[in-house]
DNA sequence: GATCCGTGTG
């Protein structure tokens, strides 16, 4: 009734070599009990052709061993028969039934999905069951081997699954065949196993294989994995569970993508999640600054009903404060109340961190008031705290204020570390105190604490904005002598301040050296130099070196568009630079305000008032309002052509938009403004003096 | 079983 295909020559011809190898490789004695068939109906995209009374069923086996077995649909044992090669099936339990749905299944449609497995009969080498079991339990793997051969593996996990197994040993052997016969076995029977060893709650199991399971796999999408699973079993939790911790495994294995997948499927699949993976992916989303994506996971799990916790709360505050936006943050400190949380240090922590990172004037005052809100709590302070305030102040440029907390930290019994000393070495540097950052860099010796990369960065930093590059230079000696390495940052502060005292052939030698040190240069490395290369006027080196960057595969990026830009417009040639525009559109970059502000400027001055009023009109296409300094470029470009008209309906523009004018704005236009006849007035607006009259 | 802090450049 059902057998092995021996030839066909009603076979399309893709099927066919199909065919054929199948003859190749699955033995005479090979059998397909019927209960497989029906098993593999439930899940399975392959491809089956219906060809009047019988059906050829193709295995969608990853293995490359293409299987392929013949049906007779009316389930005439004679007409089976008359196929004098093929194999017997043995019969299992009432197959009218199976046999029935398999017809219809067949005849509804055309096309109908499933994998047919050959399966080698047991008993038709002495090599059985339960002596496979006990190989494995044992992990007598070469005696294993010698029953089991490549065609095989995969009847045998079959037998396993159907076996009463431990499923902690079918995992074994699943493991073993993949590797022993370098193949991987069906979504299918991976799902299987999932759900066995769910069954029996092996996590830990599962936690590993799942590992496993992501590093190698690309070739199975999201959606049929989830449809796999599911129609592998109905078992709502153990479904959750798996899911849950493959979330976790492509979180761990930096595929973000996918975990945020996984995440969002499962919402529709209904399964249940835990924070115990969804705070990891929430993390590495906000390590790769998807805010957007942070606060979509985030309200998901609350309309899931997620069980979140207070580290939940934390990461997302953190993930809002580091894109400033710093109302949103407040607003989920609001949120952890609501669910009976208490904010802890380190949610006052990451939010202090969220006002000392913000650009604006005051935001130390910001910070300082959260602080209180902190101690009014009865919240202490730890040395993250200070750090962040030492930090914060520093770059306020407040140094002085950074070391009362300095002290105070070590009054209150906190221990300084490295990252401590290193905000104070670099606000002391930035204030041009280098003998003092370099006494606290001694200082740190004497405490034991090891200076790392980053606090010889700093101080090489300061010697260079000083102008003392030799001394700089002289530093990275310092790094070797203790044990340290220069990293990239270390040769790009030190090649831009080469670049920027316009020694380029010192900026190159560094360049060689790091190249020679394995130190990879970065998008940053070449833009200082191509920075540098265009202040010399040298656009063809700097093209050169653009070529340079992309053949090495770095991309390059707004800055390095900004650079050759700026640097055309001031050589006098923005149509070139118009074309580099278009290339960034083309690259997937998108030009910044001061990309379009630096052609449209150029465009000004070389008196084509069209050319840069159409640079404004793509601007304002790509969803860029023009800003103040649009407006300052376009003014100074009419009111130095002497259309003062203009001039003053720019100026009224900026001002209806709401658009604050600055200084620049009215110096602009004042002195034309007042030989002409036109007065501002004491808003701003300008009128002309002859018109009013 | 995890969340918060430090370096450079256009």
């Amino acid at each position: 009734m059902l057998k092995l295909l021996s030839s066909s020559s009603c076979l399309p011809s893709r099927l066919h070599s199909r065919a054929a190898s199948a003859v190749r490789t699955g033995s005479s004695d090979s059998t397909v009990p019927l209960l497989r068939v029906l098993n593999s109906l439930t899940g399975f995209t392959g491809k089956s052709l219906n060809l009047g009374r019988r059906a050829f069923f193709c295995s969608d086996s990853s293995d490359g061993s293409e299987q392929v077995v013949e049906i007779d649909v009316k389930g005439s044992e004679s007409g089976a028969e008359s196929k004098s090669s093929s194999a017997s099936v043995p019969m299992n339990p009432r197959p009218e039934e199976y046999l029935t749905e398999l017809g219809s299944e067949i005849q509804d449609s055309g096309v109908t999905v499933f994998s047919v497995p050959i399966l080698t009969s047991p008993t038709s080498n002495s090599f059985g069951i339960p002596l496979a079991i006990e190989l494995i339990e044992k992990q007598h793997w070469s005696e294993l081997k010698a029953h089991v051969q490549d065609s095989s593996a995969t009847t045998l996990l079959h037998q396993l699954f159907n076996s009463e197994a431990d499923p902690e040993f079918i995992l074994r052997y699943f493991n073993w065949s993949q590797k022993q016969f370098n193949v991987s076995h069906t979504l299918e029977l991976t799902c299987r196993l999932l759900h066995s060893l769910a069954n029996v709650k092996k996590y830990s199991k599962i936690r590993s294989f799942l590992d496993g399971f992501v590093k190698k796999t690309e070739k199975h999408s999201t959606s049929s994995i989830f449809h796999m699973l599911s129609m592998s079993s109905n078992q709502f939790c153990s479904n959750s569970i798996i899911i849950d911790m493959l979330l976790l495994a492509y979180v761990q294995n930096s595929k973000i993508q996918l975990a945020f997948e996984v995440f969002d499927r499962a919402g529709d699949y209904g399964f249940k999640l835990s924070a115990l993976s969804c705070n990891p992916l929430l993390c590495a989303l906000v390590k790769e600054n998807r805010v957007g994506d942070v606060e979509y996971v985030y309200k998901e799990m609350i309309k899931r009903r997620i069980r979140i916790n207070l580290f939940t709360f934390n990461i997302v505050i953190n993930g809002l404060c580091k894109v400033g936006k710093l109302n949103k943050a407040k607003d989920v400190i609001g949120d952890l109340k609501v669910w009976g949380f208490s904010p802890n240090v380190v949610t006052y922590n990451t939010l202090i961190n969220g006002y000392c990172k913000m650009g604006r004037s005051g935001k130390m005052y910001k910070a300082d008031a959260i602080l209180k809100e902190m101690v009014e709590n009865k919240i202490c302070l730890n040395e993250i705290t200070y750090n962040i305030l030492i930090d914060g102040f520093c770059k306020d440029e407040n140094v002085s204020a950074a070391m009362t907390l300095f002290k105070e930290m070590r009054k209150q019994g906190l221990k300084p570390n490295v990252i401590t000393y290193n905000s104070l070495i670099n606000g002391l540097c930035n204030d041009g105190k280098l003998n003092e950052a370099c006494c606290m860099r001694d200082e740190m010796l004497s405490l034991d604490l090891k200076p790392n990369i980053v606090t010889y960065n700093a101080l090489i930093n300061g010697f260079c904005k000083k102008k003392m590059i030799k001394e700089a230079t002289k530093l990275i000696d310092d790094v070797r002598n203790q044990g340290l390495a220069a990293n990239v940052i270390t040769y790009n502060t030190l090649i831009d301040a080469y670049c920027k005292d316009r020694k380029m052939e010192k900026a190159f030698e560094l360049h060689g050296l790091m190249l020679e040190r394995r130190v990879s240069p970065d998008a940053s490395t070449y833009n200082c130099l191509i920075a540098g290369l265009c202040r010399q006027g040298n656009m063809e080196t700097a093209r050169k070196l653009l070529e340079e960057m992309l053949d090495k595969g770095l991309k390059a990026d707004l800055i390095t568009y900004n650079i050759l830009v700026d640097a055309l417009c001031r050589k006098g040639e923005s149509r070139k630079a118009t074309r580099l525009l278009n290339e960034m559109l083309k690259m997937g970059l998108s030009p910044s305000h001061l990309t379009y502000n630096m052609l449209m400027d150029g465009y000004c001055r070389e008196g084509n008032l069209r050319a840069a009023l159409n640079v404004r009109a793509q601007m304002e296409k790509e969803g860029k309002h023009a800003n103040i300094v649009t407006y300052n470029v376009l003014i100074n470009g009419y009111s130095k052509r002497g259309k003062l008209e203009e001039a003053n309906m720019l100026l009224n523009e900026l001002l209806e938009r709401g658009l604050i004018p600055n200084r620049t704005t009215y110096e602009l236009v004042r002195e034309e403004m007042m030989e002409k006849g036109f007065i501002p007035d004491i808003e701003g607006h300008l009128y002309n003096v002859s018109c009013s009259h």
